[in-house]
DNA sequence: CCATGCGCTGAC
DNA sequence: GTCAGCGCATGG
């Protein structure tokens, strides 16, 4: 599998092939040799945590595709002491060493004892650096005492507009007094060290304040300074990133000079004890809710009902950080765990154990321990680098889990390259079984992959046979029949979709077929891509053995809505019992294996097999890995895209266009105007393309889906109806997206323009709301 | 918790 | 070409 490391500033970033057993180590040394970093150089995060040597990828939960983040910091972090000792241009910090060599003379052998600084006193107000994103807060300080094990002087400081926190030692080199005066132009000399706002993942839009040292300052233009600093980072400043480019160049800061209080002036001495005239702004806290503390917000309010009520109440969980009132979870709880104790929410209860927080310790998972590859130590093959065992990155929430019919937004003949996708799709969910369904509801979809010798395909129809009568032991997910199979599980849904009454012992069938639950139905193809690339193969040649030639060449496609005609039980070719169903297609849209569906298909841009993001240059990577070794190979990835070439140039491909419906439903919705021409410039690929870009500019920004009862704003951001009447209780409305004013008396009337264009290309979305 | 399974790959 | 055997999602 493969992975992408990407560098802070995301201007460099790499492709690594991996395995998810690779230890931490090997990807230290895949980014020596890909970026030219020292491993000791390296700082890798992934999700927040900082990876650690020792560990593997799978510990931390990696999956194909996932970033990892690079921290480039200037050189290995020396032993604290010897910093202090090597420091020279602080020598107020020495100074201050001095004092405290004093008052331990005094205070003898007392620890916590709150102290008196020469530098700061209690209620001061300065900026503190952040442990967590090491940028500069503001806060207050509330405490000053002495560490026993150093004696160092301990700051504990409040940050500011964060009320539930418990104040957090600081160390002198760590707090300062605020900034206050902004930067002429004199004051913006290349070397100079300044306090910047820059955020890390965008860097033209708000974000946190740094110390940065000036490395590039263009002054030229009167309205718009360039500066590149070096942004100085972590806890003791130990890590550097280079050339950051300044967005919100007016609003740079001196930092103010550290001084002993009987050496500062009246100015200075109001600046602690007053704090500075205008408040500096930083990113919001929560992007969600730009940190109104009015409205509901289910990120940094409660995680079930929004609320920011009674932050006593609300725990905190130790894996996402969520916050949930202990009310509001299902069962409640009666008081808060203990300090000592871990938390976790429902959602992430179950693969809490494999996580770790930044340089805490693994707790080996029960899960893992109790894996095969964990047991079977005398293996010595590596199963964590194929797409065999790669799991979904994506989860459908579209519809549930147990819906009937169609995937809204999937196109029948819509192809994907692996099994995996069709299940982040929803349209087989999955990852290996063949039938999906539930003993009490029925089956909701099937593949058909030619594994079962008994299986006939006529395309419009076919026969099936059921699940079961294998022996797996051996950790296996198929094998020869062995025993009689049973109208049980998977085979019982199946047998629930048809039209009549359920028969355990003859079958069954329907009294009228189409009156029966659907089932999505996929054929699976059995080339890969080396067989493809080979050439004309025609049809299967020497792959799977039973696979029917209305099947894909390659991967797994869908090809509508089948209902069950009948069923019963056989004596298969095995000799034991098996449980067979004939189905018959009963959907609108035309098969692709007719000249209609072929032509359908190829307007709609489906008649290109997805493939996960990444995957074909990771491919091609691989390829040129190969190459470089051993002789000259043409490339898989080359020979695909040629015959690609060679069939689009016979097919006259052209990428998806809309279909003149939904264009004009679109054309209507003049309120949408700018979002949809953004959309449209996904047009020209595949549907599937267009239709997450969709998905992606029609998210209501409060519950995360696709918005349902619609309410557009003035400030043209859509917000479902219930959302937005569940986010107030102001008596102003605002936007939750930008918190721009609607008025006293909204009205609330959902755009019935936009709710048109999205059925259509979403059709049935609403049903599941 | 446990059992099930029409995938997928590298090793042989 | 064949085949052992893995993680993962799902239902029960």
């Amino acid at each position: 599998m493969y992975i992408k490391v990407k560098t802070m500033d995301g201007k460099e970033s790499v492709m690594l092939t991996v395995s998810k057993m690779s230890l931490i180590e090997e990807i230290r040394r895949l980014v020596k040799d890909k970026l030219n970093v020292e491993p000791a150089c390296q700082r890798l995060f992934f999700r927040g945590k900082q990876m650690e040597d020792g560990y593997r990828l799978i510990d931390y939960g990696i999956n194909i595709n996932d970033v990892v983040q690079l921290m480039i910091r200037a050189a290995p972090v020396p032993n604290p002491k010897v910093i202090k000792e090597a420091t020279e241009d602080q020598s107020v910090t020495d100074e201050a060493n001095d004092k405290e060599k004093k008052d331990t003379n005094k205070t003898g052998d007392e620890s916590l004892t709150d102290v008196v600084c020469e530098y700061y006193e209690v209620q001061d107000l300065i900026d503190a650096k952040d442990p967590f994103t090491s940028s500069w807060v503001e806060a207050k300080i509330v405490r000053i005492t002495k560490n026993k094990d150093d004696n160092q002087l301990e700051y504990h400081v409040l940050f500011q507009g964060h009320e539930r926190e418990i104040p957090l030692p600081r160390t002198f080199k760590q707090i300062r007094p605020r900034a206050e005066e902004l930067c002429s132009n004199q004051d913006l000399k290349v070397g100079k060290m300044l306090l910047v706002n820059y955020n890390m993942e965008e860097n033209k839009e708000r974000g946190l304040w740094y110390d940065g040292k000036l490395t590039k300052v263009d002054l030229q233009s009167r309205t718009k300074r360039k500066i590149t600093v070096t942004l100085i980072m972590g806890e003791e400043n130990e890590t550097e990133v280079n050339d950051c480019s300044i967005f919100f160049v007016k609003e740079i800061m001196k930092i103010e000079e550290v001084k002993k209080r009987d050496e500062q002036t009246a100015e200075e001495t109001r600046l602690l004890k007053k704090g500075p005239s205008n408040k500096r702004e930083s990113a919001p806290y929560c992007h969600h809710c730009n940190d109104n503390p009015r409205r509901k917000c289910k990120f940094c309010g409660c995680h079930e009902c929004g609320s920011k009520e009674n932050p006593d109440k609300q725990i905190m969980c130790d894996e996402c950080d969520l916050p949930y009132h202990l009310y509001c979870l299902k069962p409640p709880l009666s008081c808060m765990p203990d300090e000592s104790e871990e938390w976790y929410c429902p959602k992430c209860k179950t693969d809490s154990s494999q996580i770790v927080k930044a340089g805490e310790k693994l707790k080996e998972s029960k899960k893992k321990a109790k894996a095969p590859s964990n047991l079977n130590k005398n293996t010595t093959r590596d199963w964590g680098r194929g797409m065999a065992c790669a799991g979904r990155a994506k989860e459908c929430t579209i519809v549930p889990s147990n819906h009937f019919g169609p995937i809204p937004g999937v196109d029948v003949g819509t192809t994907w390259r692996f099994r995996f996708q069709a299940s982040e799709a929803g349209v087989h969910r999955p990852p290996v079984g063949g039938i999906h369904g539930r003993e009490k509801e029925g089956a909701y979809s099937i593949v058909l992959s030619g594994g079962y010798e008994d299986d006939l395909d006529n395309g419009d129809s076919f026969y099936y046979t059921g699940s079961g009568g294998r022996d797996l032991t051996g950790n296996k997910r198929t094998a020869e029949q062995s025993c009689n199979q049973t109208l049980t599980r998977m085979n019982l849904a199946l047998a629930i979709n048809c039209n009549a009454e359920v028969n355990e012992t003859d079958g069954a069938e329907a009294k009228d077929w189409r009156k029966g639950k659907p089932v999505r139905v996929l054929r699976k193809g059995h080339a890969d891509e080396k067989s493809l690339a080979k050439g004309p193969s025609k049809g299967k040649g020497k792959a799977a053995k039973h696979a029917s030639s209305y099947g894909p060449e390659i991967g797994v496609r869908y090809d509508g809505i089948y209902k069950i005609v009948k069923y019963w039980p056989e004596k298969g070719k095995s000799g034991f019992i098996v449980w067979r169903y004939f189905l018959q297609r009963d959907d609108s849209t035309s098969p692709v294996w007719t000249e209609e569906g072929k032509k359908r298909i190829q307007q709609l841009g489906l008649d290109q097999v997805i493939y996960p993001e990444g995957h074909l240059e990771a491919l091609e990577a691989k390829e040129q890995e190969k190459e470089k070794n051993g002789g000259k190979r043409k490339s898989v990835v080359e020979l695909l895209q040629n015959k690609e070439n060679s069939t689009a140039k016979k097919a006259k491909k052209s990428g998806y266009q809309l279909e003149p419906e939904i264009a004009e439903l679109i054309e209507k919705d003049v309120l949408n105007r700018k979002l949809w021409d953004e959309c449209k410039e996904s047009l020209d690929d595949t549907k599937q393309k267009f239709v997450s870009k969709v998905e992606e500019r029609f998210l209501c920004i409060c519950c995360q889906e696709i918005v349902f009862k619609p309410i557009t704003t003035v400030c043209t951001h859509n917000i479902c109806l219930p959302c937005l009447q569940g986010s107030f209780k102001a008596k102003v409305f605002t936007c939750p997206s930008c918190r721009h004013e609607l008025g006293k008396n909204m009205a609330m009337e959902p755009n019935e323009d936009l709710c048109r264009a999205l059925n259509a290309i979403f059709p049935g979305y609403e049903s599941g709301r």
